[in-house]
DNA sequence: ATTATCTATAGATCTATAGATAATGC
DNA sequence: ATTATCTATAGATCTATAGATAATGC
């Protein structure tokens, strides 16, 4: 593997574990045992690296969020699209933990990041749409819709932090991608009252599948 | 005012305005024209500086959340509490900006906030049942309550942070207060399909009066 | 006497670069 | 010749403290 690409898988790995705040260049460095100056060789600056990380994140997501537009959708395709989204937002989970300090300091990352959160929101829209061609939820007027994928985007882009801040007891104990995918408990909640008699039981025992289970007790 | 208070006042306004991780406890003290030794006299680290503003938030909403128990739920109660929360929510607006780097670094604020958190959810909870009391809307398991608070709660502290990173065009730019409050629009979209048809449409009216217009076009 | 404030600075980082050296590709 | 890498370091901060001085309260 090329080193920018080691450079960029390793930033990515202690960004996720460790924060980005906690993560300087000289961290990276030493964690690919290279010296600082070749990472500079390879990047321009931190926020370069982290501009890199976010186009192979917004990448992943894209190509997971390219929703069909010819066909109606069934609760396969929902479930696919969330497990997906819920997957990529870990594999990328440090961005959001700092995402305003990110995009406050470098203007590419805010202009892309604000039209990757645009696009997402229109994929969140058609998906209730071909759920609605599917008849899997009901109708519902485009301007509830809108604001329907809106909170969408909000349980989903907050539910990580969440977890963090509310559940974790200790401070280094991330949660895990089981945890993670348990947001989509969350949001199939927000679709449970627009279902249709038909598929209501299928997407409930989705739903169930994702039911967050009481927190462990610590076994000694 | 006493300096001890003074430097609380005026690190908030600067977290708020700059961010914390870009207000250091020098610019803190440059800002109120006194030496940062005078800062380290009153308070024995910026954490503990952010500890107590965060007890300040605490007993703001603790204040504003405290739910009777002793009489059914009015839809102007709701709109008090809403209104309340997110006017907290803006006053302490750095706080859940920099959430997980804060609680990383500080064991009793960790433990405070996970508390706090609780307390929160189970206010909405406690707003759900009164307004089922008052017949504003159905009542609902015990089950779905809890995750439809839960989702309440994300969007709620989800809602400043896409603001910041989704509509504003200028990196300084903040959100307005106004802006703040559209958040209760879509919080009220979440209650939507479970209103009863006696309050539906006052409710409704409620919601339209936050709902979020197109973005100012700028004016030169 | 005690409380509040200031000056000056140690010590620890961090980002980024300059300039030298090693490795690679024609 | 070009690309990759290293060494060494400048320059900019930041947090926090030691120790001196000023202000205040009995």
């Amino acid at each position: 593997m090329k080193t920018r690409d080691r450079i960029l898988l390793s930033a990515l790995e202690l960004f996720n574990e460790r924060g980005e705040r906690n993560v300087t260049t000289n961290h990276i460095a030493a964690f690919l045992g290279m010296s600082p100056g070749n990472l500079y060789y390879h990047f321009r600056s931190k926020s370069d690296i982290i501009y890199r990380i976010f186009q192979e994140y917004e990448k992943l997501v894209d190509f997971y969020l390219d929703i069909p537009r010819d066909r109606p959708l069934t609760v396969a395709d929902l479930t696919f699209y969330l497990e997906s989204v819920f997957d990529g937002f870990w594999r990328y989970r440090f961005f959001h933990r700092d995402l305003e300090f990110l995009l406050d300091n470098d203007a590419r990352l805010r202009r892309d990041y604000r039209d990757f959160t645009h696009r997402c929101l229109n994929a969140i829209n058609r998906v209730f749409d071909g759920l609605a061609d599917g008849g899997v939820i009901k109708p519902q007027p485009e301007e509830l819709r809108a604001a329907m994928s809106l909170n969408v985007w909000l349980v989903i882009t907050n539910w990580m932090a969440f977890l963090k801040t509310a559940e974790a007891a200790e401070p280094a104990r991330n949660p895990t991608l089981n945890q993670l995918r348990q947001g989509i408990y969350q949001v199939l909640t927000l679709e449970l009252p627009y279902l249709t008699a038909e598929f209501r039981d299928s997407v409930l025992a989705l739903r169930e599948k994702y039911r967050p289970e009481p927190p462990d007790v610590e076994v000694a």
